[in-house]
DNA sequence: TATGAATGAGGCTTCATTCAT
DNA sequence: AATGAATGAAGCCTCATTCAT
């Protein structure tokens, strides 16, 4: 069995296994998603899966800890100490909606995820680091009396839920997201939370 | 049928089965939930539960129906005319908080039903009657330029967000809610949707 | 639940369960066939079905012995001693012809249940006093050389088998039977026993 | 894989799986037979057992295929084109009876199987083309009028009636299969279809 | 590393039969 | 006689994981 083309690399198979899995449980879910077809659609066999993961609720985990951290990090990366206050919410907000918008199987799995009742969170300290931006500017609008001063999580929640939903609506195309609606469902979201 | 004793009629195997099952799934997640665990826990045997049901999808759905039916039913009677608009949205507010809080097993289970891929919600007809009342509150508020003019359900969502994040945080027993807290999250809530 | 439709009477029910219970074996087979939806077809409550039948596989066993037993009797009724050996010999085909022809749910059964394995047909004393005219017929005829001296059983076999084909062919719709066939077959049977 | 020792290959448990299978069958029945017993006997997990089939219909349906084409082979082996058309289904008739004799398992499979209702044979092309010189031979014979003109498929059946029956009673011991008796009953098939 | 056959517990569901009424 | 709810063993099949190679 020796191919010309180039044999994947060590992680290669890794990712090749990940990726396969969060596209079959972003439209299966996690239990009708066997280890087999993991196999099958990632070209890995099932003995070797186990060579790169202990156990298919591993794979979850990680998954969730890479998705989740890629998304924290888009969102740190799109907002600089140039813009105003409610500037960089809005490029944080839009990049929510981007990120979530075109990128229907990671949202998918980040909610089913979040929503498993045997599946704990329980946020590494890595997801805390790579938040801590977020909380900072928080903090620090809270404290410049930019924004109500809530508990860090519940802002998030209030300010974030407007472009989770419309990327959720965009992605089951029932929506037409044009850019006087963006502005307006933004304009709502930070009137949620700016003092 | 003429004991006076309750000797558990009929429909209240359907309701124990349905309540074990809620039970169940609440803290273990549906595919975790054996219908063998079902039938030990509710008392009903096996084999009777598919007297009862078709099929252990049938009953996720038909407890779907039922809980997500009482939560909008709860939502439609708060609220009645003699209040103004703010009030009224402020008791709906406050119901879903409460309700939420209350019922962590139905909320748990509403959120996972919610974010299951292969479970379309495909809300039935009973829902969407039951949950006019609400929908024509929001388009009344619009038309009065009371509220933003926005999708029905982002507004929903925008608005209920809070509520329901909130109930999520007190049942995870991560948060404290005392009246001052519930004010200023229902003021957030308010102004992300008040024009 | 007082119909004004006259009730059925006793026998009625045993005769209602045992229909029913052709109807459905001859299409899905024995076991294919649960006493639940016997219950459903004949009318008859599950609960009830057992006060009149021990089991299931005693109406199995019952229902081979009235129909084994009614097409018997059609053959020896159909033939006298007027008749020559030979026109006896051709009303007996004929009928068994005409009898599972007529027949497709008595005939499917047969079928089965004589294929079936594990359930012997053990021929109760019954069948074999009413098949006697028949045996007497046959051992007759090989006495006064009209047919070959073979085994009773096998001589049956060879001159019914063609009449049986040829039923079950036209209850699956896979021929045409037209008198000239009809009597064509007829001489190959009688070819294959006659001296 | 170069043990030069049996290890049981690949194909050693599909093989295993389908005689397990064919023996259960042919004394207990399809319905009879749970797959947990298969594993048993075979050898071969449950488990395993689906590795190898699709479902338990499936390992009937090959058995079936399997068993017919042996038969029809052995059928159309036993004859050559040097012998007089009498001859030839002189051969033909005797490998009927001598397959299904020494055959009791697949006769008692064949004989269930088609006389399912609700498994339809529906003869694959494979088994049509391996009996064409069967046909062929009684195309050949109906027009060189050695033999009657009547359906194929009655003749084949009126012609191996006999035998068939024979064999049955041979394998249930409640007849002695001499030479004599052998050699009358082929005559009586004979005459049956022979012009 | 890599394969995929093998395992076997466990999942959902069916169904003959019994039981309470 | 009659009902149909109730039982629970058993059936078919799935699947995470391990093992032999």
């Amino acid at each position: 069995m020796k191919t010309r083309v180039a044999k994947k690399g060590k992680s290669d198979k890794r990712a090749a296994i990940m990726e396969a899995f969060l596209g079959l449980v972003s439209e299966r879910g996690f239990h009708n998603t066997p280890m087999s077809l993991v196999a099958k659609t990632s070209g890995v066999s099932t003995g070797n899966i186990y060579h790169y993961f202990p156990s298919k609720e591993d794979i979850i985990i990680e998954l969730y800890r890479k998705i989740k951290l890629e998304f924290i990090r888009a969102m740190v990366d799109g907002f600089s100490d140039d813009q105003t206050f409610r500037e960089r919410f809005r490029s944080i907000w839009l990049i929510v909606l981007e990120y979530r918008k075109s990128h229907p199987k990671e949202t998918s799995f980040l909610e089913q995820f979040e929503n498993s009742p045997y599946i704990t969170p329980s946020l590494s300290e890595e997801l805390m680091v790579a938040a801590k931006p977020l909380g900072d500017l928080l903090t620090q609008s809270i404290k410049e009396e930019i924004i109500k001063d809530l508990p860090i999580d519940l802002l998030v929640s209030l300010y974030t839920g407007g472009a989770v939903f419309l990327a959720k609506k965009f992605i089951a195309d029932t929506i037409v997201l044009d850019d006087e609606l963006i502005e307006a469902a933004f304009d709502a979201c930070w009137d949620a939370i700016k003092k």
